[in-house]
DNA sequence: CCGTTTTTCGGGTACGTACCCGAAAAGGGC
DNA sequence: GCCCTTTTCGGGTACGTACCCGAAAAACGG
């Protein structure tokens, strides 16, 4: 460690004052474009910043302004699994790292069976005055309101883990979930030359938009796209709206009695647990089964053979990134990135462990 | 946004020093434990500090102290694959990030296939007066040697990418080389019943530590152990010193002609490109071909079907925690993780273009 | 007990930026 | 020209922490 050169002057408001023979107030007004300063003046301090590629300190910026900004959060809470508990977890890291600058936050968490929970949560915000939000827009039509509010009141928010395309969103954050339904499909294709395949969607609400539809679309497309005459792979799927374990079994019993020759399974998401469950205790000759999240019931599965990969979509990593890209917006005033999909991660019983969510 | 309340009070040396009924520098020497201050008022202080969970505002320390931290980064440079590049890029970010608090940053490169580079940037770095150091140790005797120098000088350093056990690096940022190995293991099981399966290492250097090894062990012991007697594979290997594109290609095609069965290949670095050059050219029936990064070439493989599976190291990731790793040992105080294993990425035509390095 | 050294401490200024307040300059109406 | 409003600007202080310098207090030696 040693003393910082002086060279820290050739950059800042006091140089750009002196090079520009005014005070660093004035320089002041221009770099905030406050009024109270001439067109001349403002010309001549604009230029030299330009031309020393003057960037303002952030840290003595956030210290001396005193700014303090809020925040808010609205994601499922972890109820079912332990999905959104990770995106949780992501969203304390980047608070944690950011809060230094003067960011407070908020956590609004609504239950994914009760809309009415969502709704609640919205009144909430809307009452709080924030100047941003994060949000799981995984009610259509409510964070559609949600969103036109924010838009009146210029309130920046972010997607994270599904889209509603055409909003004004800042940014999205999460899957792309045609192409993460392709994935399943390539996996699948590579350890089944020929066959049958059952996509199960369970869900409680399944209704036209449902973004879990996405993935079997990319799923469908690939399968049927790499059919040959010799190697083909005939599609099953069904929905399943009773979520529970039991349910679940139930239902795939009954299809399996009708359906004895499947040969792999494809579930859109995390309940493929329940599939698991299902399958361990009704040994059959293994099928390959493919889901989604590294939940710890998931993992178990994973690491007994009966599950052969999970695909991750990095929760923790969405909640950081989806803080971090407000953070960006409002505080460094930097464009961010509009859609920033997260990796299609393939996880398997050798690789899982040094898998970060 | 709104005025920051006056709560900022409730913590701070300002409310320390109030509370202690002493003067903020004498605070400030607790603080840093620096001596002149009594036992008595030292524990006092402590005590308070503790009570209120005092922790100091970074921004304003930093932008008091004018400490300037100069780290060294010592890694292959980027001339035969862009792996090396997105290192780099990584590290960039990284200095980005940080270069408000005051880090420096001097980027060495050396030549993989000239240890002379490599020992003369460590000269180069010994006399540079560093506070951190991050290297890729691709040659195992002089980044032993540079880790002793360290040692003795206390300079905290860094490894990323391939690890030496045993010495006092502050963390090891990389692959975990055997799971990577038993990760390509499980997918070539996964699409190979049975058949044979040849490894190939391509390195101009392959003593017996060389990391290559590390990964075609853990290749090797989970064909091994997941052979039964209806599902056999039978490993090949070969390694090659030569590591232009023609002479892979005439080792290919000499071993080929003797060994005609066989139906996968695992390379165990990014030189897969070269195996996937050849198998194109001479076109066969196709065969499964797994290898590492995501260097341009490789991708190009990946596109067209050549190469099924890559796995990725996150090169980029691997630069940007490097630098963090120093950073918050150095300047934060804080402890880091010793082993931050980067997550073993599976890569495919399917989920490139999604993927982060 | 006094002079001297050593220990212990507080005042004050600085870091780079934000922003208040009041002063100087410029413009405008008579 | 004078007075008044408006525009344009500079001085100065604050943010929370670091650290210099000198003063007060304690310890010591005789």
């Amino acid at each position: 460690m040693k003393e910082k050169p002086s060279v820290s002057q050739l950059s800042g408001v006091k140089e750009i004052a002196r090079r520009a023979n005014v005070s660093i107030a004035t320089v002041d007004r221009v770099i905030h474009n406050r009024k109270g300063v001439s067109e001349a003046t403002k010309e001549k301090i604009n230029g030299i910043i330009k031309e020393i590629g003057f960037q303002p300190n952030i840290l003595a910026s956030r210290l001396a302004s005193k700014k303090t900004n809020r925040f808010a959060f609205l994601i499922p809470n972890a109820n079912e699994t332990d999905y959104w508990d990770a995106s949780l977890k992501g969203i304390e890291r980047a608070h944690q790292e950011i809060k230094q600058y003067g960011i407070q936050l908020d956590k609004y968490l609504f239950d994914l069976n009760d809309k009415a929970t969502f709704t609640k949560n919205v009144n909430e915000i809307a009452k709080g005055d924030y100047d941003g939000i994060v949000m799981a827009p995984s009610f259509i039509e409510e964070a559609t309101e949600l969103a036109a509010r924010c838009q009146s009141r210029k309130i920046p928010y972010v997607f994270i883990n599904s889209d509603i395309p055409g909003k004004n969103n800042i940014a999205y954050i999460g899957p792309h979930l045609y192409q993460s339904g392709c994935q399943a499909g390539q996996l699948v294709r590579f350890g089944l030359k020929r066959g049958k395949v059952l996509i199960i969607n369970i869900s409680r609400e399944i209704d036209s938009y449902h973004h879990l539809l996405r993935k079997e679309d990319g799923f469908r497309h690939y399968i049927e796209d790499s059919n040959t005459a010799a190697n083909h792979i005939a599609i099953e799927k069904m929905d399943i709206t009773n979520t529970t374990d039991e349910s679940v079994s139930v239902a795939l019993d009954t299809f399996l009695k009708n359906h004895t020759d499947i040969d792999a399974f494809f579930v859109t998401n995390s309940r493929v647990r329940s599939v698991a469950t299902y399958l361990r205790t009704h040994a059959s000759p293994h099928r390959i089964l493919i889901g989604y999240d590294l939940s710890g019931e998931n993992i178990k599965y994973l690491k007994d053979g009966t599950i052969d990969f999970l695909i991750g979509q990095k929760p923790e990593e969405q909640g950081y990134a989806g803080l971090m890209a407000l953070f960006q917006h409002v505080v460094a005033g930097s464009t961010v990135i509009k859609n920033q999909y997260m990796p299609i991660d393939i996880i398997t019983k050798e690789n899982f462990e040094f898998y970060k969510n």
